[in-house]
DNA sequence: CAGGATTAGATACTCTCTGTCTCTTATTGA
DNA sequence: TCAATAAGAGACAGAGAGTATCTAATCCTG
């Protein structure tokens, strides 16, 4: 037989606040959210869990205290904890297609490209990146689409200009960077320097697009130039 | 205050078999293992339990059934899961270093190579290798260390047949092909196809490291070149 | 504005798994 | 022969996932 909770007392008004909630305003009770308010408040604590404790740590009582409610709350929306990680990561990060960089200079479209993905990658330590990977299977299709399509905007561009010739670039080739940086974030667990950045543009995608990498091999950046 | 198990009473000598153990001979009990020949079994049974159930359902309990032991024989050896599972894939992977191709040929060589690392992967699921990172944090370093070496290897004979120039060949460009491979399977959760591999090496591959894919182009082919 | 529908928030509960510990006894080695 | 070692059995404590049930706050409709 169950004991079931308190049936008539009201949840003592004074001081049952959750423990360390963003403040339910102070002393008294917050109103009960619903709908937008109510989701928005979940995924933005379920990304502050995420960034505190990491994936493997992540607890649904967790990001429910976090939130000021409780399980239930999370599991009529989420049906578990891989969903409401990568909900979260939806609802806030900034996707990479917002603004394609427009220098003028392919070299320097891609660097800011794949410094953008590299912020954007920070933000998602590797533990969490590989839960979510390993409940999920695979990666969101959509999560994947957006770089080539940025690649394939600033190739565009580039051709344009005469930098390169359009013909070279395979989908393949558009992806590559995205795809080493990514690799590389995955297997060392840590944020990539900007040595690597360097030495995937200028070791690999210039010459491959048969863009030179300007002034010099020497990776990291290059002298003055015209 | 604890009950403790049986006194005196010997573990009922017949038919007191683990479940769905290996076959303990039959009937009566086996003998009680010790040193190499248990810890052989143990790794043996826990890599038998990660291709079954995967990584995510890898269980202590279930690794010592199969082992026809119990939990504290593992736990007094391995500190934790994602240690006994490594240890497993250690036991029993064969090192891509042990064969080193030598067709003759750089294109076939670096095939013979993906090929081969491809197999390996496949006997490790993608949920394993997620989980195993998510765990360790970090891959661990000697798995990684072995492939650029025998790629480079192999550039070394294609350079004496004068097949490509060393100079052009930089370690990121040597760990490229297998960096690819594992982005690719580690993304997706699926053992990769034999197209992609062929992009790889005629798009991306020998175009670097200048040497011509060789004859025909219908792989995934490339543009009208010289 | 009243009353019904919805569902937030609180809490209990079941299950599974990790990691630890204790106990008995088979096996080894001196 | 006998003491030291460790295998194998299983109890146990604790954490967390996911489910269920209840009360009451809020919304919506008439």
């Amino acid at each position: 037989m169950r004991i079931q909770a308190f049936k008539t007392a009201p949840p003592a008004p004074t001081s049952s606040a959750p423990p360390s909630a963003p403040a339910p305003a102070e002393g008294g009770r917050r109103s009960r959210r619903r709908g937008t308010t109510l989701e928005d408040a979940l995924l933005r604590a379920a990304w502050e869990e995420l960034s505190a404790v990491g994936y493997s740590k992540l607890t649904m009582e967790g990001v429910a205290v976090r939130a000021g409610t409780s399980k239930a709350v999370l599991y009529r929306r989420w049906p578990n904890r891989a969903q409401l990680a990568l909900a979260a990561y939806r609802h806030r990060a900034p996707s990479v297609a917002d603004q394609i960089p427009d220098t003028g200079d392919l070299r320097d479209d891609v660097m800011a490209v794949l410094r953008h993905l590299r912020r954007s990658s920070e933000e998602m330590s590797p533990d969490t990146l590989h839960g979510l990977l390993a409940e999920l299977r695979t990666m969101p299709p959509d999560l994947m689409e957006v770089l080539p399509g940025v690649m394939m905007t600033i190739l565009r561009r580039a051709a344009e200009r005469g930098e390169v010739d359009l013909g070279k670039v395979t989908p393949r080739i558009a992806a590559l960077p995205g795809d080493l940086l990514r690799h590389q974030f995955l297997i060392t667990g840590r944020s990539v320097s900007d040595d690597f950045l360097s030495e995937i543009v200028d070791e690999i995608f210039l010459p491959l697009v048969g863009a030179a990498p300007r002034g010099g091999l020497d990776a990291t950046r290059r002298p003055a130039d015209e």
